[in-house]
DNA sequence: GGCACTCTTGACAGCGCTTTCAAGAATTGC
DNA sequence: GCAATTCTTGAAAGCGCTGTCAAGAGTGCC
């Protein structure tokens, strides 16, 4: 393995200092042409290209930010992967993605460890960090938080308004003439769940349906979960006719139970999500849905820890859920 | 923002020498029993963590491996990647994905990215990268090549039987009867392609069976691509049976046509797909496929770069694919 | 022509860590 | 009890780059 040629090789072929170099290569003082293209042939003529590394420790600076996800192959959290990494191309920075899986410690580990590799930012998509010590860890490094809302660091997060899509996907419902509406719901302990729920109950609220604690079941946002708890609202009520599923997945499992019993979508059941993957749109019957910008939330997510970065504190819009009618949800017959 | 102690920070309070910690955090040395604990007291204090940028600079390794990957969000990849980073737990060493988006371009320069940072390895996942380049490559760096074979170096590659997989899908097509049986490909640029298509047509001469090139449309490995080559088919012949699929992603698109068209699966017509994409498990009907072990190869490509690492040529067993059936093949009502 | 400036350049001191080297301390063997 | 080993330790030289500082060259002006 031949090692990589050093700015030292450079400046030896090119005859002039390694500052020089330097200089060159940073545009950081004016250098005379002629040495200019000295230095230049020198760096072709080596294939050189220098050590981030150590760029890295000489300005204090790894080009690196760290990113905190749940799991890298959850479908929703991927579209916002793919939006910070694209956000991050032609910058010199990268991302370096570590999954927390949901779990308090394990996200304090990966942030341990990306602190450890002294990431210049850090991006963090959902999880379950305490708001103290997100906040703690905003003293120490630029921190960018996805999906969530941290008092006293408000400018510092992105998330969509979630009770407000919810309602939206219910008010769709009641819109078609539903009446008896389950929800299945994520995890408690998440506080998208809790704003999902929220949304539910307050467009029931609202429209002058009553709230019937016995329509909603808690699923872990996975599919099983979602066949699993609409298997139970069956058993339970026989008189449900649209169900809204906190997340897509969920809406996939429960989707599948419905066939398994041979009733129909959208004629014998409605159904609606909440994410809008991509996969959404390819289901049978395609998904109604609420969509969620996975993409442009990570592009958005990247910009702003570019701009702390430079000092800046740039405002993203927040980005707003829209209602995407497919084919999962039809008028109700009577 | 405070900065982050130092090992000089820590080794002054501890009153040793900055070798001596140095040497304590690496046990690269004995050290007696009141100096290790006069500095494991300063670590404790200090909450000191060593600069990983640092001490790649000093020993020559950065400590991560890049992963060039073709899309951060390919459901199938994503799984890849999930193993990877899971090989990669409980080292020191961390993966840095960057996507390829199938353009050798673009994963040249992936590569070039990767290499500036000095990664002390390189995993590529798929990819339409020359072998001539990767075989340069691998002089260079610990590469591992997953999901294609590189002619003089193989025990760094990492693939499943395609063809065999195929085969598979085809054989279980015609046990159930399937005489016309038409095939969604990838698109041909791909290697996988070809080696499904090869497969499927071994299959069919295998068994008696005409190939017929009317009874192959194109299509990109996506979803939507899988549905215009199945309207393509039904358009073009009105007596297929089965499909096979080259991937699951477009045999759900394949579905969705099916579905538009009230076509029934698996009643009218037998569909199997190609990945086993956790998703595959989910739809309606579920649908039968070849599980390509994604999760396993990515921990296996781990191993086999943290051996390459260490001077050794770890040899994993190549994974085999395997028919998973579930509920969208049938047998053939006549 | 001489003085005050402005440009361009190289030397050098780090960035935070590892690793070699050699010295001093402790141990062993006879 | 003394020489020969073996341990433990610190000093110091990098790893490859950046950035400050000051020197030398070049420019403009009266």
């Amino acid at each position: 393995m031949s090692q990589p040629r050093t700015l030292n090789d450079v400046a030896k072929i090119a005859r002039v200092s390694p500052s020089t170099v330097s200089r060159i290569l940073n545009g950081s003082a004016t250098v005379s042409p002629e040495k200019r293209v000295l230095v230049e042939n020198a760096i072709a003529e080596l294939g050189y290209r220098p050590n981030v590394l150590a760029q890295g420790l000489a300005r204090g600076r790894s080009m690196i930010v760290g990113v905190v996800t749940q799991a890298i192959s959850s479908p929703f959290y991927a579209e916002t992967l793919a939006g910070i990494e694209q956000g991050f191309t032609d910058t010199q920075f990268h991302p370096m993605f570590i999954s927390g899986y949901w779990r308090a410690e394990s996200e304090r580990e990966a942030i341990e460890i990306l602190m450890a590799r002294r990431v210049d930012g850090i991006i963090t998509l959902g999880g379950n960090l305490e708001d103290a010590y997100l906040l703690e860890l905003a003293q120490r490094v630029p921190v960018v938080a996805v999906g969530r809302t941290i008092p006293q660091l408000e400018h510092q997060c992105l998330t969509i308004d979630q009770i407000h899509g919810a309602y939206e996907a219910v008010q769709h419902l009641i819109g078609l003439g539903h009446r008896r509406i389950a929800h299945i719901a994520g995890p408690s302990t998440h506080r998208d769940s809790s704003e999902r729920l929220a949304g539910y109950q307050q467009a029931l609220t609202n429209f002058g349906l009553e709230f019937d604690a016995d329509l909603v079941v808690e699923g872990n946002f996975q599919e099983r979960s979602g066949l699993l708890a609409m298997e139970q609202l069956l058993a339970r009520h026989t008189d449900i006719t649209a169900v809204f599923a906190a997340n897509d997945q969920m809406c996939f499992g429960a989707r599948l139970a419905l066939y398994r019993r041979g009733i129909r979508v959208p004629e014998d059941m409605s159904l609606i999500g909440f994410d809008d993957l991509f996969s959404a749109g390819f289901t049978t019957p395609p998904l109604t849905t609420i969509r969620q910008p996975g993409e442009e939330m990570g592009i958005g997510a990247a910009k702003m820890v570019l701009n702390l970065l430079e000092g800046h504190q740039l405002q993203i819009p927040t980005p707003v859920p829209s209602l995407i009618i497919r084919e999962s949800t039809a008028r109700l017959r009577r």
